[in-house]
DNA sequence: ACAGAATTTCTCTAGACAGCATGTC
DNA sequence: CTAGAGAAATTCTGT
C-alpha cells in the first residue's frame, strides 16, 4: 500500500472562494495525506473513486469536497449513505455547515422520515442503505436528480445481514457517479475495479498507533508491541493493570469486552480502583445527576451507573437507553469519565478516540453455532484499535490485545496485528438474501425481463455461477408465492408484491404473515404478536433454560391458539419459544405494565425493550397492511389497533390521547385516570390537566389538544 | 453420618436497519 | 473446532 505524505494547501485546491472559506473557518489550512491523494486523483474533478483508508482519516472531508464540487459542476442531488442513523445524524450536522453556501441539507433514516415531497428542495441528503433501498422502491421523482452518491463505511457489505443492502445500493449506485469510503481492506482493487472506480488506498492516521499483545508472565503480565518492545505490568487481571497504568499516565482508555455481563463486571471491578486517579468531581455529580433528570432507561441501570459514573467509569452496551448511552459518550468527550467497557457498540459508529483501547476478549460466542467460540475478524479488531489516539489530546495511540493461553501469542500477533483485514465478498449467496434482492430491483426498476433482471444480478460481487443457482429458484420461489408474475416476457410485481416491498420486510417474512392470517378469521393479540415476532424479521431475544419451560408450560393457557403450528425441528421450537417470549413481552408493554418490571420479568434493558418495541411497531403495521391488501377485513381491524397500542404501550382507551405529542403511556394513564379521557376533556378542563402535569406542559398539551380538535371539525 | 469445603458440571453470551404520519429537516 | 464467569450440582474431607 502506497504511503504518502504529502499535504496540500487549501488556497491551491481549484475551489471557489467561499468553499475555501469554510475550510479555514473550520481550521482547516492544509488538506492530510489522504486528502491530498484523493485531490490529486481527481476527486474535484468527479472521477470515481474507492478510498480506503483508517478510522478518523479525514474520509468525511473528501466527501465534503466531492460533494461541492460536483454540485458546482452539474447541480442536482447528493446522497450521503451510512450504515448508521447516528452516523447519519453526526454526517447531517457536520454537513450543515454548507447551507452556507445555499446548498440544503436534510436528512432521512426509518425513525426519522418517509419520501415525502419535501425532500426534493434539499441538495444534499444524509440517509442510511435500508432507507435508500427503501426510497428507491418508492420511486419518488426526485430521487431522479441524485446523481452522485457517497457509499459510506462500504465494508458493511461483508455484514451477514445488512451487506446485502449495502451491495444492492451501490450497484445502482454505480450506475450513476459514486464515491466509495472504506476501512482498509485487502481486496480493494478487486472492489474498485468492480465499482468502476480508481482506488486510493492510504495507512495515514492522523495519531500514530501502537500496538501490541499482553499475555501472562511471571508475576503479572508483559506487553509484545509491534515494534518488538517489552512491557511489564503488574495486577491481577490483565485488563485492570493495563487500564490502570494508562490512567496513571493520564491517558483515556476504552475497553471492550464480549458480553454485557463482563463488561459492567470489568467496569466494578476498574472503579474499585478510581481513587487513586484525579478525577473532575464537580463535573462528574454533573453527569449523575443529568441521568437523575432523563426519562428513558430502567431505574437499575441508571443506578449502577451513577455509581461507577461518580468514580470516572462507566460501561456501555446496546440493553442501555439511548439517552443514557448518549450521556456516557459526551462525558467521555469532555474526558470527564476516563474509562468506558463496552461491547463492540462503540467499535462501528460516531467517533469516539480514547488513547488506550484494550480488546479484552479475541473470542465471542457464536449464536448460531451452540458452544462456539469464534476469533473476531481482523476488521472488527481495525475498528476497534482505530478508536485509539485522540487527536489533539495524545501523541500517539495503543491497542492493546489481550491473550490469556500463552501459546496463542503468536497466532494472535500475526493474525490482527500483522495481516490485513478480509477480503469484501458478496453476502447475496443465501436464498432469503437473493429472494429479497431481486424483489427490490424489480420495485425499484419496474416491469424488466427475465434477462434484464438477470443483469443486475451479475452487477453484483457474487460470482456468476452463484448467481445462476440462485436466479432461477428465486424467480420460481417468487412466482409460485404470488409475489411477481410475468406478462409478455416481462416480469411484473403483483400487489401483494409490491406492498411487500414497499414495506420494507423480506418476502419470507411476508408469507409467513399471510398463511398464518389466512388459516384464521380472526385471532387474539398474543397469538399476533407471536405471528409476527417468528418471522425472520422479527426480534431476538435470549430465553434461558428455566424460561424455554415456562413457555412451553404456557402455550396451551393462552387465550387463542397460536398461529404458527408448533414445529419439531429444535432450531425451530427454540425461534417458536424465542418469538413467544418477544409476544409476552409486548403484551405487557401494551397492558401498560410499568417498564421496571418488563425489565426485571425478562430479563433484558430498556435498550432491549425499545429495540422490540420499534421493530414490532413496524411489523404489526405492515401486517395490518397486507391483511388489508388481501382483503382479510377482521384481521385488518384488529391489527390496526394492535399496532397503535404497540406504537406507544398503551390499552386502547388511551388511543385519543397519546395522540398528543408529549404524551406517552404514562401521562395518558394520568389523565386517564383522572376523568380525562379525551381531547375534548383536556380543552374543557385545562386546569385541572395544568395540576396534574404542570402548568408549563399542561398548557402546551391544552393547545396542541385544541388545535388537533380543530382539525377534526 | 454430616456439615462444609473442594471440585466438577451446567448455563449463559453483541449489535441495530426497515413503514407511516407531518407543520421541524 | 477457538472462552470465561458465575451458579448449581456433585464429590470429597475431617471429625
Amino acid at each position: 500500500m502506497t504511503v504518502e505524505l504529502e499535504w496540500m494547501n487549501v488556497d491551491n485546491l481549484p475551489l471557489p472562494s467561499d468553499v475555501i472559506e469554510i475550510l479555514k473557518n473550520r481550521g482547516i489550512i492544509k488538506l492530510n495525506p489522504p486528502q491530498t491523494e484523493a485531490v490529486k486523483k481527481g476527486l474535484l474533478e468527479g472521477k470515481r473513486l474507492l478510498l480506503t483508508s483508517p478510522t478518523g482519516s479525514g474520509k468525511t472531508l473528501i466527501a465534503e469536497l466531492g460533494i461541492i464540487s460536483f454540485l458546482f459542476k452539474h447541480g442536482g442531488k447528493a446522497l450521503y449513505v451510512t450504515p448508521l442513523r447516528a452516523l447519519t445524524n453526526e454526517k447531517y450536522l457536520t454537513f450543515k455547515d454548507w447551507e452556507k453556501l445555499g446548498f440544503k441539507v436534510a436528512m432521512t433514516s426509518g425513525d426519522y422520515d418517509t419520501d415525502d415531497a419535501w425532500l426534493k428542495n434539499y441538495d444534499i441528503i444524509v440517509t442510511t442503505y435500508e432507507k435508500l433501498d427503501s426510497l428507491w422502491r418508492h420511486r419518488p421523482s426526485w430521487l431522479n436528480e441524485a446523481q452522485y452518491f457517497v457509499l459510506d463505511e462500504l465494508h458493511y457489505i461483508n455484514d451477514p445481514e445488512r451487506g446485502p443492502v449495502v451491495e444492492s445500493v451501490a450497484i445502482r449506485a454505480k450506475r450513476r457517479n459514486l464515491l466509495a469510503l472504506s476501512a482498509t481492506i485487502s481486496n480493494y482493487t478487486v472492489i474498485a475495479k468492480w465499482l468502476n472506480a480508481e482506488p486510493v488506498a492510504t495507512n495515514w492516521r492522523p495519531v500514530p498507533l501502537i500496538e501490541g499483545v499482553m499475555y501472562p508472565d511471571k508475576k503479572g503480565y508483559t506487553i509484545l508491541f509491534k515494534d518488538n518492545t517489552l512491557k511489564k505490568v503488574y495486577g491481577d487481571d490483565p485488563v485492570i493493570a493495563y487500564t490502570l497504568d494508562s490512567l496513571s499516565r493520564n491517558g483515556q482508555v476504552l475497553v471492550f469486552r464480549n458480553s454485557r455481563k463482563t463488561a459492567e463486571l470489568t467496569a466494578r471491578k476498574i472503579a474499585s480502583y478510581m481513587n487513586f486517579i484525579p478525577l473532575d468531581e464537580k463535573a462528574l455529580s454533573d453527569i449523575v445527576n443529568e441521568i437523575d433528570q432523563i426519562e428513558e432507561g430502567g431505574s437499575e441501570e441508571k443506578e449502577s451507573l451513577k455509581e461507577l459514573i461518580s468514580k470516572g467509569v462507566a460501561y456501555h452496551h446496546a440493553g442501555l437507553s439511548k439517552q443514557l448511552r448518549d450521556i456516557i459518550e459526551e462525558g467521555f468527550r469532555q474526558r470527564k469519565i476516563k474509562v468506558i467497557v463496552a461491547t463492540p457498540t462503540l467499535a462501528a459508529g460516531v467517533n469516539l478516540p480514547a488513547r488506550t483501547v484494550i480488546v479484552g476478549d479475541i473470542y465471542r460466542f457464536n449464536r448460531r453455532i451452540a458452544g462456539f467460540q469464534e476469533e473476531i475478524s481482523v476488521m472488527e479488531y481495525k475498528q476497534m484499535s482505530g478508536r485509539a489516539g485522540r487527536p489533539g489530546f495524545d501523541e500517539m495511540g495503543e491497542a492493546i490485545i489481550v491473550v490469556r493461553d500463552k501459546k496463542n501469542i503468536d497466532k494472535i500477533f500475526k493474525k490482527y496485528i500483522l495481516s490485513s483485514t478480509e477480503p469484501l465478498e458478496s453476502k447475496l449467496g443465501n436464498e432469503r438474501a437473493f429472494y429479497t434482492f431481486l424483489l427490490g430491483i424489480l420495485s425499484a426498476e419496474g416491469n424488466l425481463s427475465e434477462k434484464e433482471l438477470a443483469n443486475f444480478a451479475y452487477e453484483s460481487l457474487l460470482p456468476k455461477s452463484l448467481v445462476d443457482i440462485y436466479f432461477d429458484r428465486a424467480i420460481q420461489w417468487l412466482s409460485e408465492h404470488s409475489f411477481i408474475r410475468e406478462e409478455e416476457g416481462k416480469l411484473i410485481l403483483t400487489d401483494f408484491g409490491k406492498r411487500v416491498a414497499d414495506l420494507y420486510i423480506n418476502p419470507f417474512t411476508a408469507d409467513i404473515i399471510r398463511k398464518g392470517l389466512e388459516n384464521h378469521r380472526s385471532s387474539c393479540d398474543i397469538a399476533y404478536l407471536h405471528l409476527l415476532a417468528f418471522t425472520p424479521d422479527g426480534p431476538l431475544v435470549s430465553v434461558s433454560k428455566n424460561e424455554e419451560e415456562e413457555l412451553m408450560g404456557l402455550i396451551d393457557d393462552l387465550d387463542c391458539d397460536l398461529l404458527i403450528e408448533e414445529p419439531y425441528e429444535e432450531d425451530e421450537y427454540s425461534l417458536y419459544l424465542n418469538a413467544l417470549k418477544i409476544a409476552l413481552i409486548m403484551k405487557d408493554w401494551i397492558e401498560e405494565v410499568d417498564e421496571d418490571t418488563i425489565l426485571g420479568k425478562y430479563n433484558i434493558g430498556s435498550g432491549d425493550l425499545r429495540n422490540f418495541v420499534e421493530t414490532m411497531d413496524w411489523l404489526t403495521y405492515s401486517a395490518y397492511q397486507l391483511s388489508r391488501e388481501l382483503k382479510l377485513e377482521e384481521h385488518a381491524d384488529k391489527l390496526r389497533i394492535l399496532n397503535a397500542r404497540v406504537k406507544d404501550g398503551i390499552r386502547e382507551e388511551l388511543l385519543e390521547l397519546v395522540q398528543i405529542s408529549g404524551i406517552g403511556r404514562k401521562r395518558a394513564r394520568l389523565l386517564y385516570n383522572n376523568g380525562i379521557r379525551g381531547l375534548g376533556d383536556i380543552v374543557m378542563n385545562v386546569d385541572k390537566v395544568k395540576s396534574l402535569l404542570g402548568p408549563k406542559l399542561g398548557e402546551k398539551i391544552a393547545q396542541e389538544a385544541a388545535r388537533l380538535l380543530n382539525r377534526f371539525y
